[in-house]
DNA sequence: TAGTGGTCTAGACCACATA
DNA sequence: ATGTGGTCTAGACCACTAC
């Protein structure tokens, strides 16, 4: 067993408690279990293991673990089965495909029109500018792969977008990997680059297109496009990935479900 | 006691339990606390009774009801308090205010701007045209509210919208009372028309604005803006509101998280 | 048949708020 | 001091999946 059976310290009952202090149990084993997901003890689309076994392993009662265990779920970081077990998030996995693309056709289903044509402009290494530093948390003039795409939904190409990696984790990343792989970006980041985008934070604009984008896009630099800028993390809130995106809205629009 | 002590009756060991059939207790208690809460039992601000309480009313564990209650503040129908006790979720309340407005200023916060300031445009009793009346469930010709106003932060007017509400349960909506409430609209269905939105969907698109429109918003009929379709819902996924709003989005932004 | 997560209970103790 | 929600445990049984 690689994993250390950690023995979970009660809080002294005699230490002052001062400071934030206090952590409830639960919260210190969805700590230790984030720890072997980051490490990579459980790869994406693995099995964890049992309640049990982890109840066991952290000398803490089954019901502790569930209530760790739930809040990993409630985040997408785990997905529970009835019946088979715990298994560690994945892009890749065919419900939750696309998790982060909000854009859907006005009629029908995304997944209805078929798998995204792909054409990819350029895929480059570069030195970060300031901007794409600041957001990545990178230094300026950092490596960083910059990727340039058009994606086609049912032969109109619908979105265009400028992705920007940190060159160090991504090193190697080429338009032939990008173009060639069956299935969301996301998956592949997992698969070739143990990358794993946990959460993302987007702003969005109303914007015109240059001449360039209107002319990849195939509309004219009238047409107004939504202007998507999104910051992807992975575990522990560290940026990896800035996308920048600009969407054709009409024949498709963005949807967001506000609880 | 002005709720009758409901017993819950058990699956019937000998049914065939045929059908859907198969609710867990505390989804089943769940459903009841929904119905005080569109009864009007306990109203928004209120305090919920103990859990205890609740499970002495039911005939069933704490831990059945603390499930069932769980489920009901991670919608943010209820809102938990330590010490406290449980109450009922409130557009009116401090934390939670404007919490289906996602457009946020480029620099800073919302809250610091101060109070927005509303101009009403106009708000008039009609027939809903077909698209008004489908997406709010009702049949094409039934009356409707209909409320247009500006929204300006720090003078800057940012917002125009077009607000429409069921004319049945809005009755008596006047102008006035849209401009002289202080605080969410949403605060002031809740409190004037016993209306409480607990959730909503939005359709986004980039659009350009006609004459009046861009007038309305002192920009020029070039200038791109955030379309915002949103279908706003009470309990039990009933539409009460549809509103469709234009925002600037050259200092303001609409911010999105993924989970 | 065995193992998994899902539900339900009962009781103990803790942290927080109020009187 | 009392009552609230929050945590933790232990054990029982249920529903689903696989062998």
């Amino acid at each position: 067993m690689s994993f250390p059976s950690t023995p979970v310290t009660d809080t002294p009952p005699t230490a002052p408690a001062q400071g934030p202090a206090f952590s409830p149990l639960y919260q210190q084993i969805k700590g230790l279990i984030l720890q072997g997901l980051e490490a990579g003890e459980w790869r994406p689309g693995e099995l964890i293991p049992s309640e049990m076994e982890l109840a066991a392993r952290f000398r803490v009662s089954q019901g502790t673990v569930r209530k760790a265990i739930d809040e990993l779920a409630a985040e997408n970081l785990v997905m529970r089965r009835q019946g088979k077990g715990t298994f560690v998030a994945t892009h890749a996995a065919q419900q939750v495909q696309y998790r982060f693309l909000k854009l859907q056709p006005d009629v029908g289903d995304l997944r209805e029109e078929g798998r995204a044509q792909r054409q990819i402009i350029d895929c480059k290494r570069l030195r970060a500018p300031a901007e794409v530093a600041r957001l990545l948390a990178l230094r300026s003039g950092d490596a960083v792969m910059q990727v340039r795409r058009v994606l086609a939904f049912a032969g109109v190409p619908t979105i265009l977008e400028e992705i920007w990696l940190p060159g160090q984790a991504f090193k190697g990343l080429t338009a032939e990997q990008m173009g060639s792989y069956q299935g969301p970006t996301y998956a592949m980041f997992e698969l070739e680059y143990g990358v794993r985008m946990v959460r993302a934070d987007e702003k969005i604009r109303a914007v015109l297109p240059d001449a360039e984008q209107a002319e990849l896009l195939a509309v004219s630099n009238s047409t107004p496009l939504l202007s998507v800028e999104r910051v992807a993390y992975t575990y522990n809130d560290v940026p990896m990935e800035l996308r920048r995106g600009l969407y054709r809205t009409d024949t498709h629009h963005y949807r967001n479900a506000l609880n």
